[in-house]
DNA sequence: GCGTTACTGGACAATTTCGATCAGGATGAT
DNA sequence: ATCATCCTGATCGAAATTGTCCAGTAACGC
């Protein structure tokens, strides 16, 4: 249950280009200077962002990216998904397709429960809300109990 | 973003033994049979659990394990901490405590309500609650939507 | 066209984690 | 004592993670 470096800089690489506008391409090395983020590594990110339709690139003289789709409809979620894969799986496989023997049977259940939390969360943060600094209201009451900030 | 087998084969194992009552230890093996986990890689799980005072464990002829408390106190956190660490981190660390330069200031927010929504499922569902298949309201609520059925 | 700039795509590699296996030792109930 | 069972730690291969590097190619200004 842990977000991969490659997650984590791909959504602040997006939020990066979502705080820009949209008027004109970013260079990947300006993202990675401002992030701290390796450049080689970003721009591997980078090409899946694209190859998923997340961001549009532009080559050349004044080129670098930008967000393919307004800021307000990419969310967090679909950057994950475009980097990582399913948000979130039990042993590599989907949690509701596989049968639990014995006492466990249940147990998928609660897998399904962790993984809809999750998207609850992923699902309805978007780059310009992080961007901008206000989060759904949702999402901001989770983040603003104390106990949540708590390492446990 | 997964949950690993070693978190979900210690869960069942801990499943396993609440089910079984208390009244006597249950061998690895049987756990093992029961619910498909390979003897020896479940041992070292159950070594884990035991260092982390989750069950207990009497050598010799009718040796096996048992819960070291019960079944109704402890929850899947519990199993997950013991067996893999700090239930959520970003990179590694955990997110409250990496500062993120740029347009990106705000994302820890968004992490921590993530691991938030995480822990509201973990914490609350105990091994006897699988056991018996009876959910915590809250719980049984998100896995009956079926929405979180879909994969996604 | 030419040169500069910057994305493109893929190969490569170090390190760590994951999932599992195994051997041999310790222990305790009978 | 004996035997079943847990205990410990070493080891191992495969895969994922986290990068690095580089030759190619497109766009643009001059």
């Amino acid at each position: 249950m842990r977000i991969s470096a490659k997650a984590d800089y791909a959504v602040r690489a997006a939020v990066e280009l979502a705080a820009a506008g949209n008027e004109k391409p970013i260079k990947a090395e300006a993202v990675a200077n401002v992030q701290g983020i390796p450049l080689n590594f970003l721009e591997n990110i980078l090409g899946e962002l694209r190859h998923a339709g997340i961001v549009r690139s532009q080559r050349g003289f004044e080129g670098g990216f930008r967000l393919a789709r307004p800021a307000a409809e990419i969310t967090i979620a679909d950057i994950i998904r475009a980097v990582e894969g399913p948000l979130a799986s039990v042993r590599g496989a989907p949690p509701e397709d596989s049968k639990y023997p014995g006492a466990a049977s249940e147990l998928p259940r609660v897998w399904i429960a962790v993984r809809k939390n999750l998207r609850d969360v992923v699902e309805q943060v978007t780059v310009a809300d992080v961007a901008s600094g206000r989060l759904p209201r949702a999402v901001a009451k989770l983040s603003d109990d104390p106990d949540a900030w708590i390492t446990r």
